[in-house]
DNA sequence: CCTATTACGCAACGCTGTTGCTAAATTTTT
DNA sequence: AAAAATTTAGCAACAGCGTTGCGTAATAGG
């Protein structure tokens, strides 16, 4: 939640979803731990933590006898105590998934999309994929809502489809509004590539520091987590990371630009030379990199996750090779956690992290 | 300032440094301007209003006369209330300018620094540039401090340079506190473009968004700034923005790899071929537009500044051909209002900024 | 002179996290 | 077996924040 002005009731949630972020992070803790990692007072942790034992979000799970004096109480997340639905909407496919308040993903289902759908079309899949989900209707009260992770451009704030790409059907299209009064749920809209990055960050926990998750799949895409949030850009466009140009001289992109990291990886993957194409990534890996210094590159999408070790392998050691060898400067490269249900897992997570995440102020 | 949790006194400082935001971008406001900009109540904004006046930090200026009712008392920021001191230190010169609580400059001057410096000495010129500042003496209990813009590597964090590039006496030098030290002043240390993208922004105002400065000057660096603060990277090594490969086949840059930016644009500007040269800069601002979707975009450094137009139109051009045109995707390409200033006034500004701007929660 | 309108602050309030202190549970020492 | 030490945890009072209710000051218009 984003608010302006800072009052007591920002004060209140804010220090409650630190503690929620420890419980999502570690699998049970005590009050001590609490006060450790945020610098809170005992007794204003024991405040939060009935409040949240009240809400039903954590419960007492133990005690712990360290030694001498009275035990600690030991406390954990209640997983099931709320869910949110995911929805990964790709060109021909659409991916639901649910997940729980501690970000595992109970279930996961593909299902078709027909060629060049309609909004009309993906509100009907969505409406029988949801329904589809077994034991939805026990989770009534417990649902929190709808994130969809969808391809660009897309208003974010508005919840708006402005033009996705190669999507005839989809222009100025309000779908968060549309969708919530077809479904009767809250709707979270977001780009692909920002709901992927921020499963990674959800699942890693509070210390992920900035990241890029980079997306190969019909398109290269990135998704930024910089700063402790997501970043989309000043118009919810950053991400567009195949359109960026790496060999000047190189051929025509449907862009209308020469040589885009994307039409240079398309021709070497058309091409059979895996090794070239993987090569071609890691270049702009490395760009990323110099720019932006990152901690941490998840690499996914379909594409690249049908050679992973390939990729895996050529952005690894060109990052270990390119960049400015120095121990103060390094950079984890790692294949999504998830693997194909890290979009749709990363909307889902957007829905929760939208009620029990950290939120945020907005500067003027 | 950082801090892990949210307190009272932290509710306090953010609206307080919300009004102060709105004193430096506007020259003159009333309660209600504030009341309308921050959403704070109208008796809150009082309260804030009390206090800023008794630190002296705005004070009245005169009343307004809508028509009806009674008039509303006018403020303004008294800009010569706190000052700041900012350093450029680049291969050569030391800059050095006076910055007002209102981001004017007041002085700037230049002094040469002796070949490959020693730290020894680029203290002796800080201490005797400040010196030379007239009427330095009497701002004393003004003066908040110095901020120093140098060319990285270097640990803003910890106010380090790690490993500044061709400078050979410079590694791991905790400059931050040696300064502070022999000055008897706060010290804040950043890399020089950051130190530029938040001298934009503190004169741009709250509204100024997502946005970077490139900075061309014996190599080509970026600062961001993004989400309403400066975007530093994991390591605050985050704007070696010179060393993103723009042609894979091209020649062989100092960095080891092939076509980097910086290389290629050298070989342009050295073979006299202005229009190429800057055709190459703009290359690699579309290219940052599309990764990041940007607001603004500020051209700023020596070598660029000698030919200002020259660049300035190319970069237009590219933004306005290659970066899909939309009517809501809109991005500002300008110079640098502070011209050769600005990584100087900007490094004073964070200083000021810790003080008196907007401060932050760092999430656990 | 009265009324409507606008600006603005005092006082009381609700809420936050903090502080001071007491109670409870356990181990260690006598 | 009893007393002391140690640690956890919460009740109660408190300070400080923005908010709300309401009274007062200052102006224009009738």
């Amino acid at each position: 939640m984003t608010r302006v002005t800072a009052d007591v009731t920002f004060l209140r949630d804010y220090n409650q979803a630190l503690v929620m972020a420890v419980g999502r992070t570690v699998r049970s803790f005590e009050r001590s731990t609490v006060v450790e990692a945020t610098g809170l007072t005992p007794q204003a942790v024991s405040k939060v933590i009935a409040r949240l034992t009240a809400d039903g979000l954590i419960r007492p799970a133990g005690v712990r006898r360290p030694g001498i004096g009275k035990p600690a109480v030991v406390y954990e997340l209640v997983p099931d105590s709320r869910y949110a639905i995911g929805a990964h909407v790709a060109r021909r496919t659409l991916r639901l998934v649910l997940v729980d308040l501690a970000g595992t993903v109970h279930q996961s289902a593909v299902s078709p999309l027909p060629g060049d759908f309609t909004p009309k079309q993906l509100l009907d899949a969505l409406t029988a994929g949801i329904g589809a989900l077994t034991g939805i209707g026990e989770l009534r009260g417990r649902l929190t809502g709808l994130g969809i992770g969808m391809i660009g451009p897309l208003d974010h704030a508005h919840g708006l489809v402005r033009d996705a790409h190669g999507l005839r059907h989809w222009h100025d299209v309000p779908l968060r509004e549309v969708a919530e009064q077809h479904l009767g749920l809250p709707v979270h809209l977001d780009k692909d590539v920002t709901a992927g990055i921020t499963a990674e960050a959800w699942r890693y926990g509070a210390t992920f520091g900035d990241a890029a998750l980079i997306m190969v799949e019909s398109g290269i895409g990135a998704g930024f987590w910089l700063g402790g949030t997501a970043h989309r850009g000043a118009h919810t466009n950053a991400g567009e990371f195949g359109h960026t140009v790496v060999d000047l001289d190189g051929p025509r992109c449907v862009c209308g630009r020469h040589g885009c990291l994307e039409i240079v990886h398309h021709h070497a993957a058309e091409a059979g030379e895996l090794a070239r194409a993987a090569r071609v990534v890691a270049v702009g890996v490395v760009n990323l990199l110099q720019t932006l210094d990152l901690a941490h590159v998840v690499l996914a999408g379909a594409d690249l996750l049908r050679h992973p070790q390939a990729y895996l392998a050529a952005v690894g050691d060109a990052v270990q090779t390119d960049v400015p060898r120095a121990d103060w400067l390094s950079t984890k490269v790692a294949l999504s956690s998830l693997g194909a249900d890290v979009i749709a897992a990363g909307a889902a997570m957007q829905v929760l992290d939208q009620h029990y995440g950290i939120p945020e102020l907005a500067p003027i």
